[in-house]
DNA sequence: AGGAAACTTTGACCCAGATCAAGAGCGAAC
DNA sequence: GTTCGCTCTTGATCTGGGTCAAAGTTTCCT
């Protein structure tokens, strides 16, 4: 349990993302309200590749991710896993007034963790209701994300549902670092091809060589394994099988 | 729109599962409350296989599922379309603070609904903080439903999905019925098989195909085509790949 | 009752993606 | 530098479930 404390100076910036912090709390809190958050927070790192929760925990904290990426990830007896969620900075881990965890969560980066230790947490819902109503935001926002998953995982193609995520993932990094220019943008992917296909229920083997074809056909471009170039981002979505542009939320 | 207005001698005794009324409100509001919730209140039925509301449709009202059963679905512009959601009564529709639909809803059987004006009920939110509790604890759980289900999309043959879905009509129905004695319970499938295609990412071939595998090997039976016998519940579960008894919540 | 429409089952065949297998790139540790 | 351990790519083959087609069943309408 690496709990650790940061001076303010060493609050990443993306703490700014903390979804309590900043978008429930800073904007419509008391003062005195921000204090009780403070006194119940702490910060947590956890390495790439480390299992932050396991199924069955009990859950000590309710958590916001600061910076990195986690994975919500359910497994069956025979090893066969899904990815449920995918958790970038800002997004929520825990969820109040339940004791113990329905899924694993994983470090899929470097992860920096702004904690709420549960109990105290659960006492300052009841007693702040914008707490429990931008909680309630947030996860409809999820619910809206996990159902738009659903037709990716029920009715798209491989090809389809690799162009999907790599919509996802470039949306969400333009979203962060404001860099979209003509249509064009880039962006690391934080996952390995194994994560990829435990996200869109595929095997490795297909992601690969889904992503080779997207390559071959000037959809995307790479540099190195992971670093990812959209010349076209329209071209994209449309490889998505999506019609909007909007739509998609996680 | 049939809105309409039933005396309190009609109002099916289903409504006790209406979530709002029953669970939210009757428990906890003061008298007061609850009338200001009686204001807004109206029924309305939809007749089976009618659309209640469409994909970017304003949305006017929220509801609670009193009878009957409706889905939620999304369709791509080539027609594949995929079912996000079942549901049954004491579920609800619609998402306080959002303006258009994001899916379709259809009604798969007859359906009486208990609608409450969005606005209104949008405000009672606000001044009355355990409504915003109680529907983020509701949204919480569909949450779960829906991740619980990308794993099923996403991983399982089309054996267990069948499997995984009669599981999950026989426990609600059981949980609305309490009929289940020794393991085995029976119950009428409420979905065509081009409605239950929809919601496990099949063919409406390859369910019945798979239907009739496990009525060939004893898993279940059938009178007629739609009432099915579960002789050994547990049984079920295995098929379905389940682990734990737990687990599923839609 | 007769007939149309909707729902369901079953068969034959095919293909997208899984599985099995072999290497290739690439960094960290010694 | 060499080796070990990952991650990733590519090829060969297999198969679960999709597609196409036809016929059986149920429901409901006239």
């Amino acid at each position: 349990m690496n709990q650790i404390n940061l001076t303010s100076a060493q609050i990443p910036s993306g703490c700014q993302n903390c979804a309590i912090r900043h978008q429930a709390v800073c904007s419509r809190c008391e003062p005195d309200e921000l204090d009780r958050l403070e006194e119940i927070k702490y910060y947590r790192t956890v390495e790439a590749g480390q299992t932050v929760v396991w199924t069955g925990d009990r859950m000590e904290f309710v958590a916001s991710v600061v910076t990195g990426i986690a994975s919500l990830t359910q497994t069956m007896e025979d090893g066969r896993t899904q990815m449920v969620g995918l958790l970038l900075p800002g997004d929520f881990i825990g969820r109040p007034g339940r004791e113990s965890a329905a899924y694993d969560v994983v470090a899929t980066t470097n992860l920096v963790l702004c904690c709420f230790r549960r109990k105290p947490f659960e006492n300052m819902i009841v007693q702040t209701p914008h707490i429990a109503q931008r909680l309630l935001e947030m996860t409809l926002d999820e619910l809206d994300a996990a159902r738009e998953w659903m037709l990716v995982l029920g009715r798209k193609t491989a090809r389809e549902k690799i162009a999907s995520l790599l919509a996802i993932v470039a949306r969400r990094n333009a979203a962060l670092t404001l860099q979209g220019t003509d249509g064009e943008l880039q962006f690391d992917l934080p996952l390995t091809r194994e994560a990829m296909a435990d996200y869109l229920g595929l095997t490795l083997e297909t992601v690969s060589r889904q992503i080779s074809a997207l390559k071959r056909d000037e959809v995307i471009s790479l540099e190195g394994k992971r670093h990812v170039i959209v010349p076209d981002y329209r071209r994209l979505l449309n490889e998505a099988g999506d019609d909007s542009d909007g739509g998609m939320v996680i």
